[in-house]
DNA sequence: ATGAAAGCGCTAACAT
DNA sequence: ATGTTAGCGCTTTCAT
């Protein structure tokens, strides 16, 4: 920027002192006249105020950083959307960081956003760098709201899914519909996700006096091909499942990959329900059941709750949990297809 | 932050420019022993440099903003993937904006971004505010690149897809498999994509002596519901066409939509070519015929420019427009199911 | 109602 | 090889 603040004020004849509280509303105020002044020398030099210099003053950034695991899922692009929704009102600008499910990564995007000064960090943690994040809280008054997976031994707010009673709801939809060899495609279940979905899934098969077979159970990573192997070793196990309930929408592109080229009928020779609804679920054939959540809102509820907690951060704050609920998505990847196809 | 670089100044009992030498690896070289006093300050204080106060002194940010349309069209997180691949490297980071195709949104975010003295700026611009972007060229030496849409009269960077050969390798294989009434529906001509992709359609049609029919020729604007109601409105005509090529993922979502709820099966009713190719085109029944174009390295070409661009700015730099080739991947949409479902 | 000036944390030119 | 210091553009306290 070449034009400062002072090029304004020598134009205005005004002091630079006025043109801020004329730029900020206040804390002072300005006589409509002068006012006047200013405002149309800012529009005649195309002045745009240095949010840096501002920032180094101010201690503030209005910007916040979003670290997400992977910015390809679409999961993540709806939330980015409902928090940059709400941040815009304020004046926020997002910083978005994909930390590749890297630790390494993660920390170094959060020393860089540490360094920016950012007001709130919004991010699906690793599991690693829990030094740094706790540090952060407490000597930066930097506020973060975790999202997806909980931290133990972190002092943040947290948003997630309602794991458990998604995969539970799904479990027995499956359950209901006769199915009695229900296997689990999981997430890691070193994740919270993973592990929750894990006891929902057990709960459900308990509470109908269904088995719990051990052979039903597997754990993939993020990584789309390798459900592929893992669809493949579940369907060609000796006594195969009936069901498949696959904990992400990643996992799943897998599994439909597997059932696609090995012609395997959906619903009528395994029936599928997905977790992370997204839209192609709808209009694939057959479409996807799914646990559904609405991802759009718990980005609202993500920026609403950092920021809340940015323009009143207090010592003795009571980080929150929330869950966001979850139904399920009946479609014909259970029930068959009305349509055909 | 509360510990500054004259903490570690102090600490390490050196002077506050030793610091930043240690820091920044340069311009003056440190003393080996010095350089490991100030390390072991800056690790004991828990010390990081504020990026801000940086910023004011260097004019440079090490932020790029990056403006789409629309965040949650995978296509743009593709290219952000990409872009952000390449500047993670140098240190940058993504500001990530969404203007909605909402001009007024669009000079909002720009504004920010200036104010924030980002060093360079992706945009898949509205079409508006030409102004802005012309004077935030000249004057702030903030170079742009433009995404997916070139703009007359702007003398910046431009990436775009090559649309009219992809909508022509798209319209000659439909006529290549006999097809007589192939339908286009397009996004708005008004923009490059729009009319390039037109271009490319009627070229194969006027080749191959076909003639062209004014009512196969429907404008959408962005939305899935729009593109159900002209779906709706193509496929009920006296005439309807055999074929469709959509012209964007999210107008292709409402034409499945639309076949779906009204089981119209393709490809034997309707043969389906889309663009923008999205995973999920893969693996759905039936998968999707697409011209496909290799996102995440359009992605890299845009970082990679806009960073050679940042790095030897210049006055008499000459706007390069690139063009990334597509091809055609063919599935089942044209020929067919071998899989059945 | 307005002006003058200190200072935010850093970089780099000018010192030694 | 290292220290001193001006100044980036802003906000805000202290003046008037």
């Amino acid at each position: 920027m070449n034009v400062t603040r002072n090029d304004v004020a020598r134009l205005a004849g005004v002091s630079s002192a006025t043109v801020s509280y004329v730029i900020n509303n206040g804390p002072r105020p300005v006589a409509e006249h002068t006012r006047q002044k200013v405002l149309r020398a800012i529009d005649q030099l195309g002045y745009n105020p240095s949010t840096i210099a501002r920032s180094l003053k101010t201690k503030k950034s209005t910007t916040i950083g979003v670290v997400v695991s992977d910015i390809l899922n679409p999961v993540f692009s709806a939330l980015a959307k409902g928090i940059e929704d709400v941040m815009l009102e304020r004046n926020y600008n997002l910083i978005l960081c994909n930390s590749d499910e890297n630790p390494e990564r993660e920390l170094r995007y959060l020393r860089m956003l540490v360094g920016k000064q950012v007001d709130g960090i919004v991010i699906t943690p690793t599991g690693k760098n829990l030094n740094f994040l706790l540090h952060t809280v407490a000597a930066n008054n930097c506020p973060i709201v975790l999202i997806d997976r909980k931290i133990e031994g972190l002092p943040t707010d947290c948003v997630t899914f309602d794991n458990e009673m998604g995969a539970y709801q799904a479990t027995r939809h499956l359950i209901e519909l006769g199915h009695r060899r229900i296997a689990l495609l999981n997430l890691p279940s070193t994740l919270t996700p993973g592990h929750e979905r894990l006891f929902g899934y057990e709960r459900a098969l308990r509470e109908a006096d269904l088995p719990r077979d051990p052979n039903l159970v597997v754990e993939g990573s993020f990584k789309a091909d390798e459900a592929y192997r893992l669809a493949e070793i579940i369907l060609n196990s000796p006594e195969p499942p009936t069901a498949l309930l696959v904990s992400s929408n990643r996992l799943l592109a897998g599994v439909l990959n597997y059932t696609k080229q090995h012609c395997i009928p959906i619903p009528q020779k395994l029936a599928l329900v997905g977790f992370d609804d997204v839209p192609y679920y709808a209009y694939t054939s057959p479409s996807i059941t799914a646990v559904s959540t609405d991802l759009k809102h718990m980005g609202t509820v993500i920026g609403r709750l950092l920021e809340q907690h940015i323009t009143n951060f207090d010592k003795d704050y009571i980080p929150q949990n929330i869950r966001v609920p979850s139904k399920l998505i009946v479609r014909e990847s259970t029930i068959g297809s009305p349509a055909g196809s």
